[in-house]
DNA sequence: TCTAGCACTCTTCTTTTTCAAGTGCTAACA
DNA sequence: TGTTAGCACTTGAAAAAGAAGAGTGCTAGA
């Protein structure tokens, strides 16, 4: 590919991205100060290459998922933020009160609702967390709440019905127990901890030691075992208002996905661990017209990944504009 | 209405509810053992009465609004629950771990998933919680996390950045002084006695009480003001596969309102004050098909407010029934 | 009071027609 | 060699026309 096939590829793939339709040969005369037929001429190399391709045979062209490709590797600019964006975005980069992760994750917000497209917020996951403090609050004479607390501020809290037998007294006093010696136990341990080394010890003292076991066991195993990181999916519904997904099974089956947090876990984290990754169309498992742009961070050792999940004809340029403003406000406000 | 035009509404509703479709009058001659052209003329009685409705002339005959209405208030017979759906809901209604709250959220899952209608699940207000305890907890050098709980095992945290000076032993102290002080104060009076209670004390006692202050108000009024109850709804993708949401433009408003927390929950709860309440049609105020069906329920203090949204052709006794059945056991679970 | 029969209406599905956009190719031009 | 003008051709989307079917309302007779 000459320099003028990348112009023209960028073109179709940034005007197709604004129209949403097919671009025709004429469209473009005036921008390249050529004649429509010239243009038709490099178009058959692009769409030879694989990088564009059309819908019918006098359709316009739209560029194929390795155009896209193509066009983010080496064409895309990133964009510079305007105004209004940077304005929004600062408000809350600026309030020193929230703390990092509800910082990114109002952020994510505010990203959604200036593209229209889906953000998706995933905190460290557990595995990265010690345990902290667990406690226990009576709530009246038979309810109790337990509480988990980790070394990155994640708190779960569960509550239990006690049965009239079971001594407050003991349950406290095995919490105490517990975070004597199991602070700073990763937090996928914690488990088989309790049941090897503070079980016996209960066992010990405490005559109904298997209640009490039972009710740690439950408040600590669920936090680790079930798929705890904290994920949010804000602004599902603008993502279905996109054109490309007109068709009334096509939003269904979007909707049906963007619910699914197991789904959009696997989508936006289990699959690799590079730091930027976009997954573009069939890549995005989501929608054969869906992109997926995912950022891990790690600042100062508070880690997660925020995603945008958009049509494949999406504004790349902005998007990573966006998400790179963000986490480098974050770093900076850290670093301070 | 007579007992025949009774039957013949019933009979309208119920087969519309299955099959989607108009009712002709041929399609009930069987079961009434009667002429088409007898079911025709009662057919126009019910529509000139306003129970009944057809799109165009020559199709058959759907439910109005106020034909749903009556059906719901006179002729609908609760339904007993079918062996599949209680062995469904047993296994959480015999859970004996779960706390009720929890319980019924599981059980308001399960009834989506059994009929494809979205659920609500509404917490008991703020308003009604009373303030149990609050605690601080280090997480590192200037990071903490503040706990706030309530006497219905309510949980809510937050994280501050401490800047270097904060004492946390003030912080400490504070949340000790808060306890001890303002412990059953229902939580939307918390803020304005921390303000006029507290914060006179920790002046005399602190250099740094501004900043102390600070952070104990803002974790608790954040609590109390913020329409805080936790709602959720489950199954909202599944309310879009329901057929009268076949056009791609409804189904996206719909995507929309029932993203929206806020206008759910002002659907749900804020309008009225009745135990249960069957919004049909344009009443839901979600879409002119839609139905919400809302339960509160008060399960000896435990408070709270269930619903169920769906189409207007909605399963009235099979959904009745299964909320029945759901809070009737809970309750028993109760009072053992 | 019920029923049979029939003309009529209206929707839905299919087919046909029309229209415009855009292409590919050829031949001429700088 | 690269560029352009011109033209035939393809195709989809929109509009128009036609056919089929379901269901009604009404009338007249049992």
């Amino acid at each position: 590919m000459d320099k003028r096939q990348e112009d023209l590829l960028k073109a179709i793939v940034e005007t197709y991205v604004k129209t949403v339709k097919p671009v025709g040969s004429k469209s473009l005369c005036q921008k390249f100060k050529l004649s429509s037929a010239t243009i038709r001429n490099e178009m058959a190399v692009l769409e030879s290459l694989g990088y564009i391709e059309k819908n019918h045979i006098s359709s316009g062209r739209i560029p194929s998922e390795s155009g896209y490709r193509y066009y983010v590797e080496h064409l895309m600019e990133p964009e510079k933020l305007t105004g209004s964006d940077m304005l929004k975005l600062q408000s809350i980069v600026k309030n020193q009160d929230l703390v990092l992760s509800d910082a990114i994750s109002k952020c994510m917000e505010i990203i959604s609702d200036l593209t229209n497209y889906a953000s998706v917020i995933l905190g460290s996951n557990a595995e990265d967390n010690l345990l902290k403090q667990v406690s226990i609050i009576p709530i009246d004479n038979n309810k109790i709440v337990a509480l988990v607390c980790t070394n990155k501020g994640v708190v779960e809290n569960k509550q239990f019905q006690l049965e009239q037998q079971t001594d407050l007294k003991e349950l406290i006093k095995t919490s105490e127990i517990i975070n004597k010696m199991l602070t700073g136990t990763p937090i996928n341990e914690v488990a088989s901890r309790l049941e090897f080394e503070i079980k016996p010890i209960i066992a010990e003292q405490m005559v109904d030691y298997e209640r009490i076991y039972h009710i740690f066991y439950n408040a600590l195993s669920d936090f680790a075992t079930q798929d705890n990181d904290d994920i949010r999916v804000v602004g599902r519904a603008k993502v279905l208002e996109q054109p490309e997904y007109h068709d009334a099974d096509t939003i269904k089956k979007l909707a049906y996905k963007l619910e699914d947090q197991k789904f959009i876990k696997h989508v936006v984290k289990d699959r690799d661990n590079d730091e930027v990754k976009i997954y573009i169309g069939e890549d995005s498992e989501v929608d054969p017209n869906t992109t997926v742009i995912k950022r891990k961070y790690d600042i100062n050792g508070e880690c997660g990944t925020v995603a945008i999940i958009g049509p494949k004809r999406m504004e790349y340029a902005r998007v990573m504009g966006l998400l790179d403003y963000v986490l480098n406000e974050m770093k900076k406000k850290d670093e301070k």
